[in-house]
DNA sequence: CGAATAGTTGAGGACTCTCAATCGGTGTGG
DNA sequence: CCACACCGATTGAGAGTCCTCAACTATTCG
């Protein structure tokens, strides 16, 4: 059980354990996000001009704020710099469920391509920083050098190689097991972006998580006061410590 | 409720009502699947012979067959010309979650382009035919042709948003609601195909349709049963025909 | 500092699951 | 051609998980 179909880190994989400091100089790319699309290594060096003029230019997303809604015309894919956000489905009836978490070196605004519409939306947890992708200019960069062609259609599968994974949480896991799936999920991208897993400030709240993972926000609560007890973490409200990994792995 | 995010048919769209007729002459693309990535509307007519030549390879996979297994080697899409298959992934301890349903002109395989590797495995249904177009050369056709790369950046789109819609199902219907999702999508995507929207033949068992909802075979049964009694549909073991269209929107 | 929001905890009930028996088709062999 | 076995589907009864409603506490932000 608790079985993720593939990594869960989209974007930043092997290549980085080297801390992501808070304070990041520039205003481009380079320290950013969406490392397989947007970082250099690898990239032949003519084109490293090409896509630093063209591609990453910084937003700033306030905390609640949308960086884009349902609805909207897509027109950019964009990576997180920093801080979090939630993706976000409206349904027909008004109710909302959470879609996803985006951390830091993310991708966001793949639910627009197929349409040129977003399907979600995208609210800022905290206040974030965000890389702007123009889409043209990025299937230009994708039709001059396979190695972006390449990168992007990863960066696509693996979207949907996550969503395929929360799917088998949400369609075969038990509360207790989605809670503790989702913890460790947001514990093990936390390491793969050089920050602790043990312990992390998760800024959705009870019920986000509850909608995230299909459950009332009342279990949640409920069983992150079960896993207390049990000593497998020790929550504060949104500071997070996992005590006893292996034994949020076993249930 | 009820509400899918984005229209479910993933590749076949506003083009056809056509009848897809049951014997289709020749063993390539033309008459497949996959229209919008496999078929020549719209390309400049240089394109065509390109993509006859590289593309299209049909290929017979038989009722219980897999097509491919979690674990192979990616290095083609897929397109189903006739029948239809299950997609499904297998966890840990073993057992197996269903994460679509394909139908003819549906696309398959998208779940390798991450790590080269299928993350689902896919089983047919029933005798199918299917179409393989190597990824290599599709890439190679992207880089030559916008209209071609537009075509497959919308498909993995499609079946992302497809998938986010399944996420919305499973967070947040009830079973009954799941069932009459289903019932109310397989429809729609057999309307779609130029066949009859109030019957069809759901080749799925219980057991696959309840893993796909995520609830058990039993009350997918009993809930059929219902809505049988409700006079909404008519079902005879995979022979469903739907009586109630509205009935079925409406819960 | 205080109002509003977020989180915790409890009790009761609804929904779905589990276990089990029965029914029904399909294919095989006598 | 029929009997039987086998697999899938149906239906029932009881149990368990999770939800709903509600009260209360803690935290956050203006």
């Amino acid at each position: 059980m608790l079985s993720p179909v593939a990594g869960s880190a989209i974007v930043v994989r092997q290549s980085s354990r080297a801390p992501l400091t808070a304070a990041q100089p520039s205003a481009r790319c380079s320290g950013c996000a969406m490392r397989h699309l947007c970082m250099p290594q690898g990239l032949p060096t003519e084109e490293l001009p090409k896509l630093e003029a063209l591609i990453c230019a910084a937003r700033k997303v306030r905390r609640g704020e949308a960086l884009y809604r349902s609805g909207d015309r897509f027109d950019s894919l964009y990576a997180v710099r920093s801080g979090s956000l939630k993706t976000l489905i409206v349904n027909r009836d008004g109710r909302e469920q959470i879609t996803g978490l985006r951390l830091a070196g993310d991708a966001l605004g793949l639910d627009g391509i197929a349409t040129d519409v977003h399907a979600f939306s995208a609210v800022a947890l905290e206040d974030s920083s965000i890389c702007t992708l123009p889409y043209a200019a990025l299937k230009t960069l994708c039709r001059e050098s396979g190695t972006m062609q390449d990168r992007l259609h990863r960066l696509m599968g693996d979207q949907f190689n996550q969503e395929a994974s929360q799917m088998m949480v949400l369609g075969s896991l038990t509360a207790e097991e989605r809670v503790a799936a989702f913890l460790l999920d947001v514990s093990s991208r936390n390491w793969q972006r050089g920050y602790s897993q043990a312990e992390f400030r998760l800024r959705m709240s009870r019920e986000d998580m509850g909608s995230y993972l299909g459950i009332t926000l009342e279990t949640v609560s409920r069983i992150l006061s079960r896993f207390q007890k049990r000593g497998l973490i020790d929550a504060q409200g949104k500071l997070i410590r996992i005590c006893d990994i292996e034994g949020l792995q076993t249930v």
